[in-house]
DNA sequence: AGCACGCCGACT
DNA sequence: GTCGGCGTGCTC
């Protein structure tokens, strides 16, 4: 029987490998056939590799040396939308398509037949001797009835060894069993009672219920400042989709938001959902791939990559914080999981919802042009109302060269000590001090493998590139001089700033909150819910902080340097710099008492700032809105990077000129190319990188002629090129 | 990605 | 002579 979605032993088959050979391959289908979609291993030259049955065989190859699937794996078959997904995802961000692939097969052991393990239940034997540990684990077994348990479970609840469980084995009384590991995740209530959500909070949920419920595609920008709940409202979309049957994704940028998040979804639908971030273990990962793939995983929590999951049913995508930078995959397959999440619901039919208290300026485009929809949250939970925001003006506090605490600053932070409230010092910067000068003969030390300053981190007594991570011992003799004891530190990092308050506050309790300073993702959990809880008097953080944690007796922020990020040519720096005050801002009063936020700055009078200090956002966004469409770039024109990476940089230039020589592929299209020019990062792992950047018209066929245009260069040796739509760094 | 094939420099 | 460098091309 032959159908377009089952093919008989023999047929032809193309299957897409997960090796970078661009286009799919034929086989002949295995013994028993195979699905279209399957999992399947194929032979490759001397090599077994995985693939993906992606449709009949094209029948354009010497057929006797077609070679047979070897054997289909023990998976769900890829569903059609989630081809069409990753092809089209392909195609937007020209990613070779087994590169697209390899993203939607991280799942480990996805060749092995599902993992075993032992399981204990109750057997149909009294034990010849009863003993009272004998007596307490069958009495657990009773109270749970037919339900099994690990070893350690069983041997745990009722307070025995592991070896009076294995004793009842032998005796008959209770039995040994292989059970799947990989098992079904709790299901979800989404009828238990939620938060009381106030009149709008209500109108809003109401509205992305109804959106969910329709089973059909559509966005919506849910804006709402800090504390305004959008949580809470977001989690009604998700029991919207529960109630209907579908799964619901919600993407965080940061692993740091997790803890407090998965308590709340958890009380509010009675079980926890799904993880899934780089920090989750090969057994989480594949339970979590297999049990989404058979619609027994209904709502995931993740970052960008949960996106590549095989949702049976997605109904629901929640891209919270959706202006975050961290959204945009930088290594790699180069893409935008918010603009991934929209496209993916477009194709399964699902719901997007982009909740942020400060959205892109590209969502708020998309509301202005009609594709999104836009739901406002204003009012806020309780009495906190927004923190009053000021400006300190640096240059009129006569602040010692190495000093980062205005006095005015100070004299706030006192007040707060004084009433027994929280105050939180910003930078935006870890580690020590960002520079490590040598007084003798001015070097700065540089990472041996990129352009980057190496930081010093004093926490961990050591020199960190932020670029690629290496790190060095602190020298006592300058690199380049040999000069003893003349490296000094200059500029202030987070350490730096926590040291400083320990001098200015030396009775008040500290709290310097950065990602490094901590061996675990948990261990700082637990510091930030401690803080939350009163532990600290003054919490110095960085980036870290300014992410949805909830810090009820905070009332002053102090941002240390506002002017961070306005400079130079980055074409987003103002909207990020706007956006992370607002952010920060938003810390201060999130409960009871009232909140301010203060900014130091040197400039004032800038039209960010004073943005910010206004405290209003659409007089903001229509003036840089306005600026962009003028500039015609995004979100009003296209840009794509072309990124050459490779050992010897002369190289790179050469080809780099030759692409910005041919150009006619672009020009036809109206694009314009610029460049070549060193790449934001100039060198990375010790291999040079050197960016052509592209600009077109909104509605240029941006990609067709990208594509056309570097076809056009033969890379020679260890040379690579990538290409990066829609780039977020510029300088 | 791997792996083979093949075409040029410095060794037993 | 031939060992081995890595540039080029192929894998259904």
């Amino acid at each position: 029987m032959n159908s377009p979605e089952f093919f008989d032993h023999g047929d032809l088959v193309a299957v897409m490998s997960t090796q970078p050979l661009g286009r799919a391959l034929d086989y002949r289908a295995p013994e028993g056939g195979c699905h279209l979609g399957a999992f399947v291993e194929v032979p490759l030259g001397p090599r077994k590799v995985l693939g993906v049955v992606w449709g009949p065989g094209k029948g354009d190859y010497d057929l006797a040396k077609i070679r047979h699937v070897i054997r289909v794996l023990d998976a769900a078959p890829m569903r059609d939308e989630m081809r069409a997904f990753l092809e089209r995802a392909a195609a937007y961000t020209l990613t070779p398509m087994p590169a697209m692939l390899r993203l939607a097969t991280r799942a480990p052991g996805l060749g092995d037949p599902p993992s075993m393990r032992k399981v204990y239940r109750r057997g149909d034997q009294e034990p010849s001797k009863m003993t009272d540990a004998r007596r307490r684990v069958l009495e657990t077994l009773d109270e749970y009835g037919d339900l099994s348990f690990t070893l350690k479970e069983l041997a745990d609840m009722a307070g025995v060894t592991a070896s009076v469980v294995k004793g009842l084995v032998t005796q008959g009384a209770v039995f040994e069993e292989d059970s799947p590991r990989d098992v079904p995740f709790i299901r979800m209530d989404p009828d238990l009672p939620g938060k009381s959500l106030t009149e709008d909070q209500a109108a809003a949920a109401a509205i992305m219920a109804e959106g969910v419920k329709s089973e059909k595609y559509g966005t919506t920008l849910l804006r709402g400042v800090t504390g305004s709940g959008k949580t809470e409202v977001y989690l009604e979309a998700v029991a919207a989709a529960l109630r209907s049957g579908r799964q619901a994704l919600v993407l965080l940028p940061e692993i740091a938001l997790t803890e407090q998040f998965l308590t709340r979804v958890q009380e509010r639908f009675g079980a926890k959902p799904a993880e899934w971030h780089s920090g989750a273990t090969m057994t989480e990962r594949r339970r979590i791939w297999r049990m989404v793939g058979q619609g027994q995983c209904q709502v995931v929590i993740g970052a960008r990559s949960a996106l590549f999951l095989p949702y049976q049913n997605l109904g629901l995508i929640v891209v919270d914080e959706e202006h975050d930078s961290s959204y945009k995959q930088e290594e790699g397959v180069l893409y935008n999981a918010r603009d991934m999440a929209v496209l993916r619901a477009s194709i399964c039919g699902a719901q997007v919802v982009l909740a942020s208290a400060t959205p892109s300026l590209e969502s708020w485009a998309n509301v202005e042009s009609g594709k999104y929809r836009r739901l406002d949250l204003t009012s806020r939970f309780g009495p906190a109302v927004m923190p009053q925001m000021s400006a300190i003006d640096m240059r009129s506090e006569g602040l010692a060269s190495d000093r980062w605490v205005s006095p005015t600053l100070q004299a706030e932070v006192n007040k707060r000590l004084e009433k027994g409230e929280q105050a939180m010092l910003f930078i935006n910067r870890r580690g020590y001090a960002p520079i490590t000068l040598c007084r003798a003969c001015g070097h700065q030390i540089g990472c041996d493998d990129c352009d980057a300053r190496m930081v010093e981190h004093r926490f961990l007594k050591r020199l960190v590139c932020h670029q690629c991570g290496e790190s060095k011992p602190m020298p006592e003799a300058c690199p380049s001089c040999d000069a003893v004891g003349k490296l000094a530190p200059v500029g202030p990092g987070v350490e730096r700033l926590g040291e400083e308050a320990a001098a200015i506050w030396p009775e008040a309790r500290i709290a310097t909150l950065s990602s490094d300073m901590y061996g675990s993702a948990r261990a700082l959990k637990a510091e930030i819910a401690g803080i939350a809880q009163g532990a600290a008097d003054i919490v110095i953080g960085t980036q870290l902080v300014a992410k949805g944690h909830n810090f009820p007796n905070l009332t002053l922020v102090g941002v240390i340097d506002a002017d961070l990020g306005l400079m130079g040519s980055d074409l987003r720096a103002a909207e990020r710099t706007f956006q992370l005050m607002r952010q920060v801002a938003g810390r201060a009063g999130r409960a009871e008492a009232p909140g301010a936020a203060m900014l130091q700055t040197y400039q004032p009078e800038h039209p960010v700032i004073r943005a910010i200090l206004a405290g209003d956002e659409e007089t903001f966004w229509a003036a840089e809105a306005a600026e962009r469409k003028q500039a015609g770039v995004p979100p009003y024109g296209r840009m794509a990077g072309i990124i050459l990476s490779g050992p010897d940089v002369a190289a790179l230039f050469d080809a780099g000129n030759m692409l910005a020589r041919q150009d006619g592929a672009l020009r036809r299209i109206g694009a314009q190319v610029f460049g070549p020019a060193p790449a934001p990062i100039a060198r990375v792992r010790g291999r040079h990188r050197v960016r052509l950047l592209v600009k077109a018209d909104k509605s240029a066929l941006l990609q067709e002629a990208l594509a056309a245009w570097v076809a056009q260069v033969r890379l020679k040796g260890d040379m690579r090129l990538a290409v990066d739509i829609d780039p977020q760094s510029f300088y």
